[in-house]
DNA sequence: GAATAACCTGACCATATGGTCAAGATTTTA
DNA sequence: TAAAATCTTGACCATATGGTCAGGTTATTC
């Protein structure tokens, strides 16, 4: 478990601070607060969202929103390395014994999953990445860096014994990450260019589609 | 040659307009006020960005903006429009005479030219999808589906006659967009994680890598 | 070279919004 | 049940910034 954040959330609190009536209220209503935040965050960016917009989302006045943060920087930051969090945790897949063609399908499907389930963190860390990454660079350079650093061994092992192709694994990460989170970010864009047929079996289609080209990329037939 | 906007440099100005005075100021001082409004609102976005930076950007005081343009949102408009237009020819190749391999090759290798020599471009234009493409929406349901929709009959017809993999050709689109104009969009993320060596050598090796990589998918070696 | 058109800009205004606060309501604790 | 702690919120303020404008300068035309 990475630990970015401290917030009470990641520690012992699921069961007992909802039990006593401790931190409650609070932990509700940052809940509330941040969650409609990352939603609005991710349709207008930082400056284009305004506290009152948050906090209208979370169903409370705009001044409860100061009570529990300071700024509206806190909260942004607070929503993204959330999201961060969540993120280096939820893809920890690829082991070393692993067939190559299972894991990375594995990976790339559930990359898939969380962009169209969970688009609206999709687009407000794409647009902190546009920002230059004022919050999450630190991060970037040591948590995600270690993480691509472990996972490129274990690509490197299953290429060097001939299980697949050879390929630099960084640059099949960013291929990975830029093919899936674009059915998140740039939705729009797809939507357009298909058009308004078959939109309900999309999602399926387009998972099958990257999964397979990916394989084949790696020579993992598909 | 797509016609999106009408501002007077699309038609006979660069000869005339250059030599007699009638448009001279006008057209140079719109076009700085352009380059720096693609550059700012990349940074910063369209609510981030102020007049007052972008005219400063361009050398020139805020209210000398407002005589060239009405308003924030007209110089962003022209802004995205004059992207939009400039991509759409760009990158007219694959005609079904080409190799497929050469074809799909150059075509990657150009987006990630684009991708590292113009990023704030590309980057303005990510924001603008992000927010759910305002400005753009019409002209990716008319304009950009159709330019799919001729380079699908192309791809089809390769794979068809087994001169590649069998692709959705859409996809096909979705990932190349995606995968090249991550170097520009994500360019924080990929540094991070690629650590500080080797900063020069980085754009070879990735459009290297790209290009072998879409190449293998599509069943054209690599 | 005078009249006309195009361009320039410092000073200004109106509004939106981030943030504060004081007074009161609820909840928790002992 | 009373005191302490936590939570709630309408009303308010300060500032940043989009946008205006009047008066002046430069360029173009005839």
């Amino acid at each position: 478990m990475v630990k970015i954040l401290n917030n009470p959330m990641n520690e012992d609190s699921s069961v007992r601070s909802v039990l006593r009536g401790g931190q409650r209220i609070r932990a509700r209503n940052e809940a509330r607060l941040i969650n409609a935040a990352i939603q609005v965050f991710a349709d207008r960016g930082l400056e284009g969202a305004t506290t009152a917009r948050i906090a209208e989302t979370a169903g409370l006045p705009k001044a409860n929103l100061y009570y529990y943060f300071a700024s509206k920087e806190t909260i942004y930051r607070r929503a993204v390395l959330g999201i961060l969090e969540k993120w280096l945790d939820a893809f920890n897949a690829l082991s070393p014994d692993d067939d190559p063609a299972l894991a990375i399908a594995d990976y790339v499907r559930a990359k898939m999953t969380a962009s169209f389930n969970h688009p609206a963190e999709s687009r407000l860390f794409a647009r902190e990445l546009l920002s230059g990454a004022p919050i999450v660079k630190h991060y970037l350079e040591t948590e995600l860096r270690d993480w691509v650093a472990r996972k490129s061994v274990i690509i490197k092992a299953w290429s060097d014994k001939g299980l697949m192709a050879p390929v630099s694994p960084p640059h099949l990460f960013f291929i990975i990450w830029a093919a899936t989170q674009t059915f998140a970010d740039f939705s729009v864009q797809i939507d357009c260019v298909l058009g308004p047929e078959d939109r309900s079996s999309r999602q399926e289609i387009a998972t099958d589609e990257i999964v397979s080209f990916v394989l084949r990329a790696c020579g993992l037939g598909g």
